[in-house]
RNA sequence: CGGGGUGUGGCCCAGUCCGGUUAAGGCACCUGCUUUGGGAGCAGGGGAUCGCAAGUUCGAAUCUUGCCACCCCGACCA
C-alpha cells in the first residue's frame, strides 16, 4: 500500500481512483468495466441495502426476483424504451461452446438462439409480461415490487461504483388502478431515497424533476435527488418514474375495475444503484482517506493498542474486553486491532484510509490513569477520557459526527451555489463549480445551447422551487421559474 | 467509437531510441534479531516465459505487423 493519496486539489479523479481501491473498497476485474466489489466496500453496500429494504417494507412493498435474460423481441414493445437502452445492451446469441480443431475453446456456432437473449440493462420489460399474467381485477392492485438485481449497461467509459458495466441495484416496479395512486407512489419513492441520502449517507441532495431531454426512456415524469459532489459536480443519486399506462399498453396488462370496466393500470418504477458508493465516498472524503457516516460505517470503533510485550498486551486487552462488551451492547460495532505485526502508527493510517469514525488507543500510561484515548475522523481531534462511561461518550460522538459531516456537505453545497440572470454570469459560475440556478424558457433548444456552450445539463426543476417570473438565460424569452443547473457525472 | 498515452514479479517503475552474458531499484512478501503513544531498523531470502500472437535475426523486453487491456480528452450514462 502506497502511503499517501494524490490530494483532491492536485486531481480530483485520480484522488477518487486511488481512494477506492486503497481503502479496499473495490478494485478493476479481468472484464472490462466490471468490478470486484471487496469486503469491505461491500460491507457498506450492505448497510445501505439492509436500511433501504426496511424503508421499502414499511412502506409495503414485498422482495421478488425475475430473469436475468429477457427475450429480444420484449424490448420493441416499448418504443422510447428500446431508444434509450439499445445501444448498451448485453447479448446472449449462443447456449454452448466447443473445442475447434486446435483444441481452442470457441462458440459453437451450431448452438445458435432461435431468439437472442438480452442481459437486462434495467427490468421494466420482463416484469410488465410478467405482471400481465398477475393482474385481473382492482383487488390485485396496487402491487408492490421490488427486486435486488444486478443489471448490465455496455458504457464506453466507466468508473469503479460510478459507472459499471455491470451494477448491483434494486429497482422497483409497481401497478396501481389510478393516475394519482401511481404519482403518489413514485413521489413517495423519491422522499425515501432522500431521507436516506441524509439521513444515513449524510449527504444533502435536492428533489426535483427531469426535463423532457433527462428523462427516462419510457417515462412521463422522472424525480431525481441530486447531490454534489466536492469537486462541484453533480450526481444524479437516484431516480423514481411515473410511467403513466405506456408500460401497461405495450405489455396490455388491464384490470377489471369495480364498475366491470376494463382499463390499463398506471405504473411507477425507481432504483438506487451501487453508484451510491461512489456518492458516499465523494461526498465526504478527505486528502487521508474515507469518512464514512457512522449509521453506514462497517467499524463503528476501532481499538488500537499500544503495548510492549504480551504481558502488556494482556493487561491492556482486559481492560479492552470491558469496553467492548459496553459498546456492544449498545449496538455500536467495534474491532479491536491487536496485530502485533503491525506498529500503531500504520494502524492508524490504516483507519483513517478506512473512514472508520472513532479511534480508541490505549497503553500502559492509561492504564495507570485509568484513561484512554479517543480520535475523531471527521475533525482528526484527539481527547483523553476516562475509561468509565466511555461507551457513552462514544454513544453521543456518532451522533454528532453523523450530523457534523452531513452539515459540512450541506454548508459546502450552499456555499458553492450560485444564482444568475445572465449567460456570462452563468458561465463563470459554472467553471467555478456547483449548482447554478438560473432561468430556463422550458425548451428542449435552449437546453441543449447551454450544454454546448458550457457542458452543464438541467440537473432538476427543484420540487420547492419558487416561481418567478424572469428572462431565460439562453433565449431571453420569458421563465417562470429558475432549474438548477450542473456539471454532471 | 474518434484523438492522445501506457503495458516489465502483487504494486510503483529503470532499461526500449541505438537488439548482445544473470532484466536494475523501491514498496509489499518470507525468516531472524531489535522495536512499538502517528505509516520501524538491520541482516538474509523467495518471486518475472518483459500484455498476447505472429514475423525479422545467430540472438528480441528492445525492431515489424496484428490483437488485447488500461489511463486521459470527446459523444453516452444509474
Amino acid at each position: 500500500m502506497a502511503k499517501h493519496l494524490t490530494k483532491r486539489s492536485e486531481n480530483y479523479s485520480q484522488w477518487y481512483n486511488e481512494l477506492v481501491v486503497k481503502a479496499d473498497l473495490a478494485e478493476t476485474s479481468a472484464v472490462r468495466g466490471a468490478m470486484v466489489i471487496k469486503p469491505y466496500g461491500y460491507a457498506i453496500w450492505e448497510k445501505m441495502k439492509e436500511q433501504l429494504d426496511k424503508m421499502f417494507k414499511e412502506t409495503g412493498h414485498s422482495n421478488a426476483y425475475f430473469p436475468m435474460f429477457i427475450p429480444k423481441s420484449f424490448f420493441s414493445k416499448e418504443a422510447s424504451h428500446v431508444d434509450g437502452f439499445a445501444k448498451e445492451c448485453a447479448v446472449v446469441t449462443h447456449y454452448r461452446l466447443k473445442n475447434d480443431e486446435n483444441g481452442k475453446i470457441v462458440v459453437d456456432e451450431s448452438a445458435k438462439l432461435e431468439e437472442e437473449l438480452i442481459v437486462r440493462p434495467t427490468s421494466e420489460t420482463i416484469i410488465w409480461h410478467t405482471y400481465k399474467n398477475w393482474i385481473q381485477s382492482y383487488r390485485d392492485l396496487p402491487l408492490l415490487i421490488n427486486q435486488w438485481a444486478n443489471v448490465v449497461r455496455w458504457e464506453m467509459r466507466t468508473r469503479l461504483f460510478l459507472r459499471t458495466s455491470e451494477f448491483l441495484w434494486q429497482e422497483g416496479h409497481t401497478a396501481h388502478a389510478t393516475k394519482e395512486e401511481a404519482i403518489t407512489e413514485t413521489e413517495q419513492m423519491i422522499n425515501i431515497y432522500a431521507e436516506f441520502a441524509e439521513k444515513w449517507m449524510a449527504m444533502p441532495v435536492i428533489k426535483g424533476t427531469k426535463t423532457d431531454s433527462e428523462r427516462f426512456a419510457g417515462a412521463l415524469e422522472t424525480y431525481t435527488i441530486e447531490a454534489l459532489m466536492q469537486d462541484g459536480k453533480a450526481l444524479q443519486s437516484g431516480t423514481s418514474h411515473f410511467l403513466g399506462q405506456n408500460f401497461a399498453k405495450a405489455f396490455d396488462v388491464k384490470f377489471a375495475t369495480k364498475e366491470g370496466t376494463q382499463e390499463y393500470v398506471w405504473a411507477s418504477s425507481w432504483g438506487v444503484s451501487t453508484r451510491l458508493m461512489g456518492a458516499l465516498i465523494m461526498a465526504h472524503s478527505d486528502d487521508n482517506g474515507l469518512i464514512l457516516p457512522p449509521k453506514l460505517a462497517p467499524i463503528q470503533v476501532v481499538i488500537v493498542p499500544i503495548f510492549k510485550g504480551e504481558e502488556q498486551l494482556k493487561e491492556i486487552s482486559e481492560k479492552v474486553d470491558i469496553i467492548i462488551d459496553k459498546l456492544k451492547a449498545k449496538g455500536i460495532s467495534v474491532k479491536y486491532d491487536d496485530r502485533d505485526t503491525q506498529k500503531p502508527g500504520f494502524k492508524f493510517a490504516e483507519y483513517e484510509l478506512k473512514g472508520v469514525p472513532i479511534r480508541l488507543a490505549i497503553g500502559k500510561r492509561d492504564l495507570e490513569n485509568n484513561n484512554i484515548e479517543l480520535a475523531r475522523r471527521d475533525t482528526y481531534e484527539k481527547k483523553i477520557y476516562s475509561q468509565d462511561g466511555i461507551e457513552n461518550v462514544i454513544e453521543d460522538l456518532l451522533n454528532e459526527i453523523q450530523e457534523n459531516i452531513y452539515k459540512k456537505a450541506l454548508d459546502f453545497r450552499e456555499e458553492t451555489t450560485t444564482i444568475v440572470d445572465n449567460l456570462d454570469d452563468f458561465k463563470a459560475a459554472i467553471e467555478k463549480g456547483g449548482f447554478v440556478s438560473a432561468h430556463w424558457d422550458g425548451t428542449e433548444e435552449s437546453e441543449q445551447k447551454i450544454k454546448e456552450i458550457t457542458k452543464a445539463t438541467i440537473r432538476c426543476i427543484p420540487i420547492k422551487n419558487i416561481l418567478e417570473d424572469g428572462d431565460c438565460i439562453y433565449s431571453g424569452n420569458k421563465s417562470t421559474q429558475r432549474v438548477l443547473f450542473a456539471k454532471a457525472y
